[in-house]
DNA sequence: TTCCGGATTACCT
DNA sequence: GGTAATCCGGAAA
C-alpha cells in the first residue's frame, strides 16, 4: 500500500485523473483513529465548465482550487455540509476532482460514530444507526464519516500530512461514464465516473 | 443592499 | 417522492 505522490497528481489531466482515482483508497489518520475507504465515484470540474467553482474568478472560497495538483479543496455547500475535491492540472488552472462516494474499508466504527445523527424531534434525542451502505455514499456523507473539515483540511496536501490517498490495490473493474449530479449548468457534460456494479455509489 | 440559488442530506408522507 | 434546514457568493438594482 503506497501513498500517491505529487507526480501522480501532475501526470494526468483532470478528466483522466477523475477516472484513475477510482479504486484508490482515501485515508485519514486522525487523533480519534484511522478511517479509510475505496473511492468508487468521482466528478471532474474543469476550465471553461460553468459548473466549476473556479469558472468566474478566484475568491477566498475557491482559492485552494487554484493550488498545485494533489492539494485539497474543501467547501461549504447548502450552508450545512462540506465536500472534498482533489486539486488537479497545473497550478493556477482551477480544476479539481470531486470525491462523491467511498466503499468503507477501515475505521468503520469511528465512521459510524461521526455519522450518527441525533433526532432532535424525539424528546431526549435518540441516535440512528447508519448502515454500511449509507455511511459514505454521498460527497457530504464521506466528509463527515472521514472527519474532514474546512479549517482542518482545505488547502492541505495529500502528498504529506494525515489525509492522503493510497494507490489502488485492484483495478479489476469497469468504469461507467455519465453526467454529474445536482448541477444545472453543464448538466449534459459526461464528467461523472463510477465503478460499475458497486453498491456504495451514491446514485446509479 | 437585497435576493436567489446552490457539486446535499435526512426525514416525513 | 417532496421539502426543510441553513450559509455564502454572485447578480441585480
Amino acid at each position: 500500500m503506497q501513498r500517491l505522490d505529487a507526480a501522480f497528481y501532475q501526470k494526468y489531466d483532470t478528466i483522466t485523473l477523475a477516472q484513475r482515482l477510482l479504486g484508490c483508497e482515501l485515508v485519514h489518520d486522525s487523533a480519534e483513529g484511522q478511517t479509510a475507504g475505496i473511492i468508487v465515484e468521482t466528478e471532474a470540474y474543469i476550465t471553461g465548465d460553468p459548473a466549476c467553482h473556479a469558472y468566474r474568478r478566484k475568491t477566498a472560497r475557491n482559492a485552494a482550487m487554484f493550488g498545485v495538483a494533489g492539494s485539497v479543496y474543501v467547501y461549504l455547500i447548502y450552508g450545512m455540509y462540506h465536500c472534498i475535491n482533489v486539486v488537479s492540472a497545473e497550478e493556477g488552472m482551477g480544476e479539481a476532482v470531486l470525491i462523491r462516494a467511498l466503499e468503507p474499508t477501515r475505521g468503520v466504527d469511528l465512521m459510524q460514530m461521526r455519522r450518527s445523527i441525533k433526532k432532535t424531534k424525539t424528546v431526549g434525542g435518540t441516535k440512528t444507526h447508519i448502515s454500511l451502505k449509507h455511511l459514505c455514499n454521498g460527497p457530504a456523507k464521506l466528509v463527515q464519516a472521514m472527519g474532514i473539515s474546512l479549517v482542518g483540511h482545505n488547502a492541505t496536501f495529500l502528498t504529506e500530512g494525515s489525509l492522503y490517498i493510497n494507490e489502488p490495490s485492484s483495478s479489476h473493474f469497469e468504469v461507467v461514464t455519465t453526467t454529474r449530479i445536482g448541477i444545472t449548468q453543464g448538466a449534459d457534460l459526461p464528467y461523472r465516473f463510477y465503478i460499475k456494479n458497486n453498491q456504495f455509489v451514491s446514485k446509479k
